[in-house]
DNA sequence: AAGAATAGTGCATAATCACGCATAGTCAAG
DNA sequence: CTTGACTATGCGTGATTATGCACTATTCTT
């Protein structure tokens, strides 16, 4: 009974988020000693903590990157998918951090004879269990609240490995300031990026658009594709359209 | 009605998730000696899990590096305990991939002033909570099952960063084949660290002593530290001992 | 700092397991 | 149809593992 247990312990502190030592033994039929004896067990389980009087598994350690999946799922996803079609079959692309990208990973879920570099582990994460999709990372520090890896490292790995075409979300894209991100590394890091792709392709929800964020990681002109939910009439679209980027929107978002 | 039976068993388990070996016998009108000599044989399908008291069978294909996790966890935490006491504040160290080096990452969520450099993403993502560690991932192709990165990126990127000690676990130990693993890609790669480490700590559960797997990726002689839970009773420590390898047991597994 | 709650531990008991052996089917050749 | 070899199944046994209880150590609360 041990292990079947065990699963379900879990089961129950994921979906209760923490439980006393006495609700469990109480939920499982079992006494005290035991759950305490599982618990002891599930150390080192990601996410799971134990605590004096019981113990917590939060969903995932719940960097910020994860909790900002939540928010506007559905337009982040709608964004996520109009992108997926940009890419075809036996195809090398690098994709960066980001919610968003996260949700384009998982597009990239049932797709075959595709390669995958990244510096975003939660893309990473998402794309491992994708039969089809090989997956390479990018090295480099460990930048804790968006997973992503970023520095001089990153920016070696990503030379060496020649892509066909990038896909990144950004802080701000203004017609006039060009991309730009808020955390200087990073955007050393995506500068690399923009220069190294042949072909890039930036995701951005409408409030990106005319922002400027304080580090700018390059001209919009690098841009090849936009994808935003932003509506044709949004005055910065004009704008983008009259310095000649391209801009396509989710099927279902014309109308924002 | 052997294969039958059998089938209908990986319906059951597949739709419940998880059945005592009781409720199976029940289920299925045989007795359970009937049901342990089945889930014997459906050993080895993909996510397929044999427990005591039970059995389950999860259809997300957890990766089989989670799926150790809980194999021996006891005692692997052990060897995790033991090995963190060879890190000192400010250090820079290696850490491998594998289950074991995961509980490694487990006992470090409370450091200070550590510099982790790993190709596991287990032990990043563990890490990833952890504020006063630093993290620097190599980069490299993904192998799914164990989430690790190896291949020549890994090794480039592994050159580029220099560090003090390095922790990993292997398939075998062996006083006259040296260290072996399976895997020749990732075989490559730990020949790497083997070769960079200054100093090589290897954790080894008493299974893995004397075993040698199909590629070899260095000799006894670099291992500086081997720690692991047989006794000194072993008669491969005694050979290793001979060999001059200092080893080194948890606290509470010296008498086995 | 004292009292209460919680955690860890050794030990006896109960549950589970693996193995050997006997029985009952199953199948093919004669 | 019978015989004999083979397989599957059930049962019993000793070994292994898990569990609960009682007790001590630790940690929290006031």
């Amino acid at each position: 009974m041990k292990g079947v247990r065990q699963r379900t312990l879990q089961e129950l502190l994921r979906n209760h988020g923490q439980m006393t030592v006495r609700q469990l033994a109480e939920r499982l039929q079992v006494s005290e000693a035991t759950i305490r004896r599982d618990l002891q067990e599930l150390q080192g389980v990601s996410g799971f903590e134990r605590m004096h009087g019981g113990a917590t598994l939060s969903d995932d350690n719940e960097p910020p990157v994860m909790a900002r999946r939540r928010e506007n799922a559905a337009a982040k996803m709608a964004l996520a998918m109009r992108a997926r079609e940009e890419i075809y079959p036996g195809a090398t692309i690098f994709i960066g951090s980001g919610s968003t990208m996260g949700f384009l990973a998982e597009c990239l879920l049932d797709s075959h004879e595709l390669t995958v570099i990244t510096n975003a582990q939660n893309v990473a994460l998402r794309l491992a269990s994708a039969p089809g999709v090989n997956i390479v990372m990018t090295g480099g520090a460990l930048r804790k609240g968006e997973m992503s890896l970023i520095g001089p490292i990153t920016e070696d790995t990503l030379r060496q490995v020649p892509f066909e075409m990038a896909f990144m979300s950004v802080q701000g894209v203004s017609a006039s300031a060009g991309l730009s991100n808020a955390f200087a590394p990073e955007a050393s890091t995506d500068r690399v990026v923009v220069n190294l792709a042949p072909r890039l392709i930036v995701v951005a929800e409408a409030h990106k658009l005319g922002r400027v964020a304080p580090i700018s990681i390059g001209p919009v002109s690098a841009v090849d594709l936009l994808v935003t939910d932003a509506g044709p009439h949004h005055e910065e679209v004009q704008r983008l359209a009259a310095a000649d980027i391209r801009f396509v929107h989710p099927a279902d978002a014309v109308r924002v």
